[in-house]
RNA sequence: GCGAGAGUGGCGGAACUGGCAGACGCGCGGGACUUAGGAUCCCGUGGGGAAACUCGUGGGGGUUCGACUCCCCCCUCUCGCACCA
């Protein structure tokens, strides 16, 4: 075997354990600091060549920062609370931290495997109470502010993993982990008052200059503020008026009815006093069920019902009819709409089924506006309005939200979409809510000192559903702290992103047992300077993160009013053209591949296929391209070890040739250099890569053509090539650096840069156009003026017979590029 | 429907602010060395054409000396949100 992978990599890596090179020992020393993080993943089991490459695009940074001169702070830890060790449990019979533990352990040697840098003397584990004690104490924190609340309400049910979700965890009307279509209950829960904070989550979006902007835009439409009014309608006999949210209050005169949620307290009210039809308590119930069945529908047939209720206009005092409509949504705003089938197509498609009254209050200047067909959403001056004809509007909103608000009727209001956060869970594995319920005091929290409340090993899974927490009767029993009476300890979990939202503060001290984090380390490391991971957390994670940073900001315990100031989102690694998945069996494992080609190369590879923010196609043809690379590259530094063994790992500094093949290879090793250090810097790691290829290939054709393979340019080409593969194959490096005579590691390499001397040549080389289309190429001294390179070009022998029988017109000249040639 | 991104050889992809289209790699063709090669090395490789040359970055127009790049219209694909009041 002439490319010796499995020498290098045990060597490699048993110098770095030794000379634990990737310990951060003393966080408050450093003073060019950079915190290199991969969002840490759940310990599913096995990785695959997908799970890599963030992986591997991490550390390729966090090596090239080490080289560059920063203390790295590049940790790893579990994301290890969730339901697949629970359903492994019922399935299995195996405890869900014995099934974690398992797959912890397979999964740090999986990325061990690839080489990475971390710093293991921080691993830390969401499921480990000296961690979940800390996720406990910052729901308290948050509890003492008022930010954790209960509340009962209409909730998003699994019936297959038999819990609550999140709004973020449903997608399209479906579980985000199995599928199951979900459905709505109406049950009590814990939250997090998220909305509180939707304004500085949006508003500081425009701070983060260097997240990629889909995701910026994402979590702004998830967010989701829209400004308008709040108007009340007086319902007759009733203490209660029903509230509507509207962007249009200049259309409020329109209005012609309202429209109502099947599950909005208003309908249920009805029916709870009877006042609902046997038909209409049909209709709902159907809807409930409908909105289940018929999730992927794009747009259904605008269905209603009335209730024979009908409100007060606040402005005319004309009754209204209330309807329940199928299109009305209890998830935003309050549930509730003022219908103005004139100037929005959804009311005017439901007026025209049901036959309700449509009134023009909106007409455009100069263009037709509302013309019985179809409503007029746009803008323009108000009609049928009464005292307010003829305002634009724009004014006419302000108009009427005073009229509204002189009246006690309504007001202005900024409505968002984000929800607050549902943060409880009927499930076992996950860190319990820190609360006891009490028959005289309610619910209680649980003192600091008391923490953590530990999640008991002796539970019985069932798959019920049912919490195993209820089954056991020593975790549920316990005092209440306030009045010392026999209570009961709540028996939710959180939800796992809770665990992940504050993981990146712990690092720095992991193994504190006075506080989560560490203010002062905290404060000097953070935000974390780059942040890595997938783009499918685009929302959940990172606004989940945002928001609980910025509470413990206004605790004074941080800083800073953002996590992470560098996000990059790495494209998914297909296969056959589709996501790697167990079930669809276009899995690739890397274990196989580090065996045949080595770790070098499968990094290599990874890198090289793409750009690391596109999804890219895997190809195990590509990754011998990858091998063969590496091999010419070991021969080329074996043979200049061999040949230039006297150099003795001195730093290459010539003499240099002042000309020939020498000169000209160390100017493109110099550029190459140049363009490799800018690659890496802008993330460019494919083209990094192809750029370490060209050095190797210029050194090969260079020996081809008969160069001096003990010249100093030769031993100058070794040398940048390796540091420069440095954080990209590293193993291979490591070795070659040695090598190359070095004594320290080339971790501890500086990280090369071109210089502007190399760089220099006494000729330059311009493509000719002849009216923009390329014809030929001259080569002219670096210093030659505008006049010399005119000639140049216009005596070029194919020029000249392009031009044979025109005029030039004009000669333009881009220094140090081309010449365009002008003729007619 | 709304929002964002992307369409370049047989394939993955290069081309930073308008300036040599196809870097680098895979694959393929030819050759060398070999008992042998799926190892290694060398040469070639967008289409058409013997060549001069010509056509080519989803399609159509435009701006410019010059357009993959900028502007307008259209097509296709991917992602996000989706009756958001």
């Amino acid at each position: 075997m002439d490319y010796p992978f499995r020498d290098l990599e045990a060597r490699a890596r048993k110098r770095w354990d030794e000379e634990r090179l990737f310990e951060l020992r003393d966080p408050m020393a450093p003073a060019r600091r950079f915190y290199c993080l991969n969002m840490f993943p759940y310990p599913s089991g096995d990785l695959h060549v997908g799970h890599g490459r963030n992986y591997i695009l991490g550390d390729a940074i966090a090596r090239l920062k080490m080289m560059q001169g920063y203390a790295v702070l590049a940790p790893m830890g579990w994301d290890a609370f969730g339901l697949p060790a629970e359903n492994a449990a019922i399935a299995n019979r195996i405890h869900p931290s014995v099934w974690t533990k398992r797959n912890v352990a397979r999964m740090k040697d999986q990325l061990q495997a690839w080489g990475a840098a971390f710093d293991w003397n921080r691993e830390l584990s969401s499921c480990d109470p000296e961690y979940y004690r800390w996720t406990q104490w910052i729901f308290l924190k948050l509890h003492e502010r008022g930010l954790a609340y209960r509340a009962k309400g209409a909730v998003n049910w699994c019936p297959s993993c038999q819990t609550v979700l999140a709004n973020e965890q449903v997608v399209d009307g479906a579980c985000e982990r199995c599928g199951t279509p979900v459905e709505s209950r109406d049950l009590e829960q814990w939250y997090f008052k998220i909305t509180a904070y939707a304004e500085p989550l949006l508003r500081d979006l425009d701070h983060l200059q260097h997240w990629p902007e889909k995701v910026r835009l994402m979590q702004a439409n998830w967010i989701g503020r829209s400004e308008g009014a709040t108007i009340r309608f007086p319902v007759p006999g009733d203490a209660d008026p029903i509230e509507v949210f509207t962007t249009r209050p200049d259309t409020l005169l329109g209005a012609t009815f309202l429209a109502l949620a099947a599950e909005h307290p208003f309908v249920t009210g009805l029916r709870e006093r009877g006042a609902l039809s046997a038909g209409a308590e049909a209709f709902v119930d159907r809807l409930k069920r409908a909105r289940v069945e018929n999730r992927f529908a794009v747009e259904t047939e605008k269905e209603g019902f009335d209730t024979g209720v009908t409100v007060t206009h606040p402005l005319t005092g004309k009754p209204l009819p209330v309807w329940i409509a199928n299109y009305v949504l209890m998830g935003y705003g309050t549930g509730a709409i003022m219908a103005v089938p004139g100037h929005d197509q959804r009311d005017f498609e439901f007026a025209t089924k049901h036959g309700l009254p449509i009134v023009e209050v909106i007409r455009p200047e100069g263009e037709p506006g509302f013309d019985g067909a179809a409503a007029y959403e746009g803008e323009g001056r108000l009609v049928n309005s009464g005292g307010f004809d003829g305002l634009p509007s724009e004014a006419g909103r302000r108009a009427i939200t005073e009229a509204l608000h002189a009246k006690g009727a309504g007001e202005s209001r900024v409505n968002y979409r984000l929800r607050d956060w549902l943060i409880s869970r009927q499930r076992y594995w996950g860190a319990p809510i820190p609360m006891i319920r009490c028959d005289r005091c309610g619910i209680v929290p649980v003192p600091e000192k008391d923490l953590p409340v530990l999640l008991p090993d002796q539970v019985e899974f069932k798959p019920t559903g049912e919490s195993p927490l209820l089954s056991n009767e020593e975790f549920l029993r316990v005092d209440c702290p306030k009045c010392g009476a026999a209570a009961r300890r709540e028996t939710d979990t959180m939800d796992t992103f809770v665990d992940s939202s504050w993981y990146f503060l712990r690092f720095l001290n992991p193994r504190l047992e006075t506080a989560p984090f560490e203010s002062d380390a905290v404060n000097r490391w953070l935000p974390v300077n780059q942040y890595i991971g997938g783009v499918e957390h685009a929302i959940l994670h990172l606004l989940y993160s945002r928001f609980i940073v910025k509470v413990l900001r206004d605790l004074g315990l941080v800083s800073f009013p953002e996590p992470f100031e560098r996000l990059f989102t790495q494209g998914m690694i297909t296969k056959d053209g589709a996501k790697m998945s167990k079930s669809k069996g276009n899995v690739v494992p890397p274990d196989a591949l580090i065996q045949r080609y080595g770790a070098d190369t499968v990094r290599l590879y990874t890198l090289f296929i793409g750009p690391p923010e596109k999804d890219a196609e895997w190809n195990d043809r590509g990754v011998e391209g990858a091998y063969r690379f590496l091999t010419k590259y070991w021969r080329l530094i074996t043979d200049v070890a061999a040949l230039q063994s006297d150099r003795g790992g001195a730093d290459a500094a010539g003499p240099w040739a002042e000309s020939g093949p020498a000169r000209d290879l160390r100017r493109r090793v110099h550029q190459l250099t140049h363009q490799i250090c800018d690659d890496m810097d802008r993330f460019h790691l494919n083209t990094a890569v192809s750029g370490l290829m060209q050095i190797v290939n210029a050194v090969q054709d260079y020996q081809a053509a008969g160069g001096d393979m003990n010249a100093a340019e030769v031993w100058e080409a070794a040398d940048y090539a390796t540091r420069l593969l440095g954080p990209l194959a590293p193993h291979t490096a490591e070795g070659a650096w040695a090598r190359l005579g070095h004594a320290e590691s080339v971790v501890k390499a500086p990280w090369p840069a071109p210089s502007a001397e190399a760089l220099e040549s006494p000729t330059k080389k311009l493509v000719v156009q002849v009216n923009g289309k390329l014809r030929s190429e001259i080569t002219v001294p670096a210093d030659a003026d505008q006049d010399a390179i005119r000639k140049a070009a216009l005596s070029d022998e194919r020029v000249a017979r392009m031009v044979e029988g025109k005029t030039v017109a004009k000669v333009i000249i881009v220094p140090g590029r081309l010449v365009n040639v002008v003729a007619r």
